[in-house]
Formats: structure tokens, sequence, C-alpha cells
DNA sequence: GATAACACTGGTATCGATAACAGTTGAGGG
DNA sequence: CCCTCAACTGTTATCGATACCAGTGTTATC
């Protein structure tokens, strides 16, 4: 590859001339760098700017499922936030893994100005350790426990369970089965408490053979599912903590011959991008997602100022908390009449 | 940030054993410089590193669109692969925009040893650019028509239209939609001159009121469909070349209140995630998306040899062809009889 | 004509690591 | 005791760009 070096030479200037022509400033020769640059094809070296000035002009994104339609939007959100800002975007997928979270980390906050994450678990020592290298950072969906203080942005999770707990037993349920996400990552915390807490809001008993804790995967809500149905006492109606593992559960229920909604009454937590074509269509608890994404990627911007600018103050840390919604569609009914002799 | 100096300063070495130690060789004082390091919580400087090297030891994967399920499991494929190799995997995302494409590839080619893509139009000329460079490069799922001799790994995109059309016609269908891809895109001019021929051998004359081509993305398959619908002679059936366009030609019938099966027979080309559990559970061609990211994955391997390794020696390019198939669910079915008075 | 201000210019140290090279040490053999 | 060899060591140039510093020329002002 041609270097700086090579242009200067070419164009019969200095190295510094060619950095100050390639910074836009004003130099004697500029039409014969540029011709050199030209005929050359000479690119500048991104990882020899990076050496010497510290920035990098890219952030990075770390999900922990890039197939998850969920988070494949909130990735579009950030892109599009970003793009006019002149800064790339670089994906890292962690897969449920936090080792790979880890490398992940280690590489991009190496690579990048700023990093966007839903860190695996509450209990996550990773970004604490990124914190320390001074690489802006800002949690999205998720959050930790400990630590400093952090930009977040996360969704009106307890809003959405009530929300959907107040449908169902609206509809007349009382037997409500639960599939919820892992305790120790905020949204599997946030829910399955909101949901305890919406229970004994209604007087509803919370029966252990109704509840169940996945791994937000699509395997575990199948495998919930089918645990839940074979129950001393069915439920009326389920809850499902987020897309995939609803996928999981209808399937199984599919397979399983309950039908949806006169056998069980389905609500799952995420909008699934095929919920209004399923049969029945689904009923949800809907987020934001590219929003969601936008807005990580707005506060991360007031963070980082532009490229070739000077950085802005720092600041406090925020925390947004957008609002989610019911979307009632066909797959929740009215709780059947109780079978006699049962409790009133 | 701690750097090599203060490291080699604080075992009482050089940096060059330094580097010995990172690179897994045997030195003397090898206790003191990993409490040193371990004190000093130095990680090296990737940037540096890889300005010397001119390694990276790390990936890039360009997708079009990665909210589109399959390039999403595609990268799952490229990063199951890579993992056991000790590389990291970058993704990017160019949102089907050539600018944005070509930014990422400037980008990723400084940073990684490689780089997988789908290129977003057969004339797309910026990989040819990326050639030159002597990064190692793999197309995926799309292709480019000219330009240098380069590893691929495609799918047998006609033998799925085949299967397809055989099956419609086999129902009884002649009078056969299609919402074909952009022509300048491999899998959409393979897919759509697949159709042609396919009508031809089975004696059925091209409609053009029922041919249309989008874009690949929802959007144009609901206005594809719409106009489809509005024909003087309305189709018995229709072929759709991707899964979101798909998507958005189901969400459009459901819409005009059209009944899938019994209005209208449909057949998509790429499954969904959800396809089992639509009404009516949808017919699809079906193939590797894991699978195809993984062959990728391993034909860069094979090109690029392990980190910190010489590389292997170059061998002539490799073309894959994975097979795809038929699913038959319940969004085909016979064509209904012939009105009175049609051509028989 | 001297002086100041301005707009540029090139030389060079530097970012943080690696690799080539030229020592240095200690063990073992004669 | 000297020599050879193996195993390790430090010094230094280098990757490709940037930024500081110290000029150099041109123009404007008195």
């Amino acid at each position: 590859m041609t270097n700086i070096q090579d242009v200067a030479k070419a164009a019969g200037v200095s190295t510094a001339s060619v950095t100050r022509y390639l910074a836009g400033q004003t130099i004697r020769r500029a039409d014969a760098v540029k011709q050199a640059i030209d005929e050359l094809g000479y690119r500048p070296s991104h990882v020899a700017r990076s050496l010497k000035t510290g920035r990098h002009d890219s952030i990075g994104v770390i999900v922990p499922d890039i197939s998850n339609p969920f988070f494949a939007a909130l990735v579009k959100g950030v892109e599009r936030e970003m793009r006019p800002h002149g800064m790339q975007v670089i994906l890292g997928n962690s897969d449920e893994d936090a080792g790979r979270e880890e490398a992940l980390v280690r590489e991009l906050s190496q690579r990048t100005d700023g990093i966007i994450m839903a860190p695996l678990t509450e209990n996550d020592e990773i970004p604490l350790a990124l914190m320390k290298t001074g690489i802006a950072l800002v949690f999205v969906d998720r959050d930790i426990s400990s630590g400093p203080d952090v930009d977040r942005v996360l969704v009106d999770n307890a809003s959405g369970v009530r929300q959907a707990v107040d449908h169902l037993v609206g509809l007349g349920h009382t037997r409500i089965a639960a599939i919820s996400g892992p305790l120790d990552s905020t949204p599997g915390r946030m829910r399955h408490e909101a949901l305890l807490s919406s229970f004994e809001h209604h007087g509803i008993a919370a029966d252990d053979s109704l509840l169940r804790i996945g791994d937000f995967r699509e395997a575990s809500g199948r495998a919930a599912i089918q645990e839940i149905w074979a129950a001393p006492q069915r439920p009326t109606a389920v809850f499902v903590a987020n897309n995939l593992m609803t996928t999981g559960a209808l399937t199984a229920l599919m397979e399983m011959g309950v039908r949806v909604p006169s056998d069980l009454s389905v609500v799952g937590f995420d909008d699934l991008p095929l919920a209004a074509l399923l049969d029945p269509p689904l009923t949800v608890i809907a987020r934001p997602d590219v929003d969601q994404g936008a807005a990580a990627a707005r506060l991360l911007v007031e963070r980082l100022g532009e490229p070739g600018q000077p950085s802005p103050a720092p600041h406090p840390t925020q925390s947004l908390v957008l609002p989610v919604e019911l979307v009632v569609r066909g797959s929740t009914i009215a709780a059947p009449a109780l079978p006699e002799g049962s409790p009133a």
C-alpha cells in the first residue's frame, strides 16, 4: 500500500502538508497533492491515525443475540442515528456467551470511541473494567446492579407487565402461568418482579407449578410451556417474557394440539414481526425497538461530540425509560367458566 | 493507559522481553512480567500491534440488512465457525445503501484480515477495489458479474424456483404471479431467470400484469401484491422471491381480505422463523442459512490460516453451491376449477 | 526601509508495539 | 581452561500517520 510519504514525495511536499490537506486546511500545492493521492490511490491508514490521535471515529454495539429481531431493530436505530454524525458503527454479537462478550468488549474498546451494549447479566463485571479505560459507555435494555453511573436507556418493563396482567384479570383469568426470563438480567428480573407484584395486587396466589424461568431463547419457551401444561391444574392464560420464548411456546402448543386462545390465552412481551399474521394474531406488549437504539446513540453522541471536533464537557449521566404499550390482538379471550367445585 | 514500556520498567526487563512473554515464548523473568502486567492492568494496544504487524486477527462481515432473519442467521454461522479459530468477527450493516457499503468496506478492510460480504448489486465496483488491497474476500449469497476470481458461497436458486413452479403446476396452477427481487442482484436475477425458464418449460405464458419486480423489502412485497391483485385476470398462485417481500405480501393479502390458500396459493423463497405458525402455515423454499455463513467462514479460514501462524499458500478460488429444498405446508393447494370460457 | 502580521512550510519526535540484530550468559564437552 | 552451543537478553529501527516547533516568504503598515 502507498503511504503518506509516497504521496508527499510524488507531490513534492512534506508529509505534514499532506496531513494538512487531508484535514481540509488550505495549502499551497493542494492540486499536486490531490493529483498524487488520486494517481497513487492513496488511502490514509486508519490504524496509524488511531495510534497517533487516540480517536477512532467509530462506535461499537454489543448485543447478546443479533438474530433476535428486537436487537436487530435496535441496531438499526443506532445506525440510523449515527450515520449523519459520520461515525462508523461496528457490531459485536456475544451469542449470550460471557467469554465472547468479554472478548468483544476488549476488542471493540480498542477500536472505537464509545460502546453501546446490553450486558448479559446484572452482575456483569466487564463493563466496569471498560469504564476505567475512559471509553464512553451506554447501556441499552439491560443494566448492571453495581458500579459507576452510566448512561442508560431502558423500557418501562413494570408497566408493560402490569398492563398485561390487568388485561388478563379483566378477562376473568385467575390461573395465570408465566415464563419469565433469567432473573440475573434486567428485563428478566424486572418483568418477573412486576408479575409477582401484579399477582399480589389482584389477589392471585402465585402457583409454583405455573411459574417457569427460561433463558430468553426459543428452546426454553418450548420446554417451559410443556412443563406448565403438565401441571396438576392447568392455567387458562400464560404470560411469556420475551419474543423468542413466545415463539417457542407457540410452536410447542401447536405441536401438543393446544388451541390458542380457546384452550389457553397467550400474551407475550415484545412484538413479533409477524405477530399480526399468526393464527391467532398475538396479543403482545409492544415497545419501541428502533427508537430505543436511536436514543442510546443520541446519548453517546452527546458524550463524544462530532468527529474532528473537541469532545464536549462531561455531564451527568442520564437514564431514559421509554414507554411500552399493550397491543390486544386475538390470542387473549375471556377465561372459560369455572368448572364445578372450583373455589369461587 | 499503561503501555509496554511501563510494564518493562516495572518488571526490570526490556520491552522486547515483554513482547516475547506476550507471544508465549519462555523468558527468564516471566514471573516478574506477569506480575507487572497484572498489577498495572496492562492490555496490549491492538492498534499499535496492527500497525507494526499488519495483522488484525479479525474478520469483517458486511450484509445489506441485519434485520433480515436470513442474514442474521448467516452471521451466526460465520461466528460459530470463526470462534474456535480465535478470530474476532466484526459486523457491518449497509442497510441496502451503496454509500454506506463503501464506507464499511473501506473501514473494515483496514481493521480486518478478510471480509465476507454480500454485495448489493452485481455491478458493485467496491469489492474490486478491495481485492487490490490484498485483503482476503469471500462473497456469500451474492456475486458480482465482472472482476477477478473470488471465493463464493451461493445456494441453488434455480433449483429452488424450479421446485416451486413444478409444485404449483402439479397442483394445476397455470395463472402464476411472481414478485421477483432486483434484477441487478444475484438472487434476484437468478430466481427471476429460473422462473421464466420454468414457465417456458411448462408452456406457461408470462403475463406482465402478474410479474412484478420488488426490492427484497417488505414494503415492495405489499405494493406488488396489491398491483397483482388488481390485474384484469387474477392469478391463482403467487411466488415471492424472498422472506421480507413474502411477509409484506401476506400482510397486504390479509388486509385486502384475500384468503390464503383458497383464493390464492402462496409460495415464498426463504423460510421464515414463524412460517409454520402462520395461518396458513407457509409453503417455502428453505435453504441453509447458518450453514451458508459457516461455509463462507471456512473458505476464509483456509485462505488466512490461524492467527499467529504463517498464512497458507494461495490456492485457486472455490465456488460452493448449497442445495435448497421445497417445504410444502399449507399455503399451496390445488388450483380452483377453471371458470367457464377460460382457455383450456 | 524597517517592522509586524499573516499564511504557509518542512523537520522531527511521537503514538505503542514488533522484529532484526547483536550481544550476554551458563552449561557441557574436549 | 577454553570453546562451542543453546538460550536468552537489550538496543534500535520501523510501521504510518499527526502535531509541535521553528522557520520562510509575502504583504501591509508606519
